[in-house]
DNA sequence: TTAAACTCCTTCGTATACGAACTATATAAA
DNA sequence: TTTATATAGTTCGTATACGAAGGAGTTTAA
């Protein structure tokens, strides 16, 4: 990731994408010891979030395409990180719960969230924090 | 793109992620009349702003990897939206031109972006895009 | 001058990301 | 009850995204 130039036409798309992807790219190396992928951990957060969640429902939640989220579980049960379980009372459900494996993890990963979260923000006040914050969730939810 | 919960697990990678998304997908469908895509919006923006740069320096410049921009001008090539062209000095050195056609769109295409931004955007005074563009800067560059 | 090192681009492998079409199941309506 | 409709997941197609390896060309060094 180099350095930005300084005279590029605005383009808030652009921006955002940079942005998400060099926070991606730390954070993917930090996970790489773990043998999970950013999205995997996302899933693994929304699960321990709460447990049992459907696939539409961790959908909803990770705001993620179900086609998306399919293969995603699908390698994360082939790593033996989650487990599908289907509804006996609604044969379409898939009640998704996470993997003792995966639980095992689940302060380690809390601290990489945090050390990501704190490497990104660097340099930022905590009024900038709280800001930069509300603009993202402003983006995301604005429309 | 649904409402984002409020109390998610703190992840800044996660706000930037759907930060992106939502604003990826929204230009997108601006897009969609002219047959371009947002990445090769983006290729034509680098070639407007500094035309016959090598794949390599337009990789610099919109942050990009190689192996990622090499099947993106490959489109773009088939689209007719840019031509390739060796370089007699250096057999290595591919220098990339925006085509007529790509040309003939660039005042409509910089309009759309405008409006993307401004979307974005939307509800933020002035002080707060500003600062909200170097929050991303900051992100971006910082490490 | 010839081998080593370097650079540019392509190709391959894997993982998102999402629209669209499809299957299976469940519910609503006639 | 039988048909229509709706929902949950999967599959397919296309486009990023990037690490790693490879091939071709250029430069450096011994």
């Amino acid at each position: 990731m180099t350095k930005l130039p300084d005279d590029v036409p605005d383009c808030m798309v652009f921006l955002l994408a940079k942005a998400y992807q060099k926070a991606h790219a730390d954070f993917k190396k930090q996970l790489i010891p773990y043998g999970l992928t950013n999205l995997q951990h996302l899933v693994l957060e929304g699960l321990w979030y709460k447990q049992g969640m459907t696939a539409a429902q961790l959908g909803k939640f990770l705001i993620l395409d179900k086609a998306t989220l399919s293969g995603v579980l699908e390698r994360m049960v082939k790593g033996g990180w989650i487990k599908k379980q289907i509804n006996k009372k609604d044969k379409r459900l898939l009640s998704i719960y996470t993997s003792p494996k995966a639980d095992n993890l689940k302060n380690d990963l809390t601290k990489e969230r945090q050390k990501a979260n704190q490497e990104i923000l660097q340099g930022f006040s905590i009024e900038e924090k709280i800001l930069f914050k509300r603009f993202l969730t402003d983006v995301i939810n604005g429309g």
